[in-house]
DNA sequence: ATTAATATGGGGAAAAACACCCTTTTTGGG
DNA sequence: CCCAAAAAGGGTGTTTTTCCCCATATTAAT
């Protein structure tokens, strides 16, 4: 068996370096280089560096990150594997991930051992997905879960973004040049979605699912 | 020169074994064993576990987070060297981290040759610092600094917590066997004292300062 | 073409939040 | 014990939020 290559995209270089320190303790694989964020990745890529077999990418980068670098491989270099590594657990990150082409999820406290035969796998199988992950996929598939941010319009997205800082409803309404009624509508409407009561229900809401980013 | 012990308490597996693997590859430093928490560790120290020279210390941890954990490495064994390892930057938790007795503190997002480094000097020198915190730590001595929790009150972090609920003031109130009047009186001096509006101010400054956390 | 869904806007009222100025009670030194 | 400061509680407003109801215009689908 032939020796893999594998490129670490990670913000932290320290952690980037200790998991290469890592890989390269696996036989059979080698990390060509490290990249801080997607677009470097890109990058380099474009720079006709060495195509690795197999991307291990954060999902947290400043830049580009883990999603979009992603779908950035899918379209334009298929034969890379991406394997996602995040501390992610939200439902709509690991989807999202997911759908833009990762072979495989890994959350950063599984085992070395793990890594190692989700490196396997991805080469030999093309995938590898832990219990956790599928299980957090058969729960998307069951109804109830259409109340996550997916189905959410630009426009609420939108509002729900200002309605985390200090503005007042009235001064939202001029931002987005609405009617303050329009903009109750709004707030009525997220408020029956999203099952809270009151401006602070969302402001938790949104955070927890990076609608608006501290 | 003899080979030093080190530990490392973090709670993303992953992660401390690729740590772990990196320090491994140092010359003179050798990780004992690896904690999840600061609780294991302390459990671990008590039942006559190996003292390592030094720890190092992950800060957002469950159950025992790196500053209590530090506190009590200061107090009960002294001769434990804590170098911090985190990704947080906020001033106060630095600050925290320091005067509980860290010997050191890393972002995570430095080179493995400044981890050597720092390994070497806490060894040798007992300390080591980078530019970066230093910075921040004078930063810290101008007057300006005065409006972190630092200066909060017990109860006003109780009530800071209980703001970034859907409970309405009224309802605070009984949870906290106070009169609405007082809340009244809490509320107002935080949006004075942080600089805020309204209750969306201080629910973003509670979660930026980790006060409440998602 | 008709229907249904969606986005937009409105009236009015009750509840909650906010502002400002005040008094009483508790508490911690000297 | 006494004083000063801090904590707790109060009165009285205004503003904002929340919650009902409803109307109209536009768009999508059948």
């Amino acid at each position: 068996m032939e020796t893999h290559s594998v490129v670490i995209v990670e913000d932290h270089l320290l952690l980037s370096q200790a998991i290469s320190s890592l890989v390269n303790s696996f036989n059979h694989f080698n990390v060509s280089y490290l990249c801080s964020n997607g677009q470097e990745l890109i990058n380099k890529l474009k720079a006709n560096a060495k195509k690795p077999d197999i991307v291990l990418m954060d999902i947290n980068m400043p830049i580009m990150n883990g999603i979009e670098t992603t779908l950035f491989l899918k379209n334009n270099y298929p034969n890379i594997k991406v394997i996602a590594l995040s501390v992610e657990e939200s439902e709509d990150i690991i989807i999202k991930m997911l759908k833009a082409g990762a072979k495989g999820y890994l959350l950063k406290d599984v085992e070395k051992d793990i890594l190692e035969t989700a490196l396997f796998d991805v080469i030999n199988k093309g995938f590898y997905h832990t219990q956790n992950v599928t299980n957090i996929l058969i729960n998307s598939l069951n109804p109830e879960y259409k109340n996550n941010q997916n189905n959410l319009k630009e426009r609420e997205i939108e509002f729900i973004k200002h309605v985390c800082t200090e503005l007042t409803y009235k001064e939202i309404a001029e931002k987005m040049f609405l009617s303050p009624k329009t903009i109750d509508g709004y707030r009525d409407s997220l408020f029956y979605k999203l099952q809270v009561k009151n401006r602070i229900g969302l402001v938790i809401y949104a955070i927890k699912n990076k609608i608006y980013n501290i």
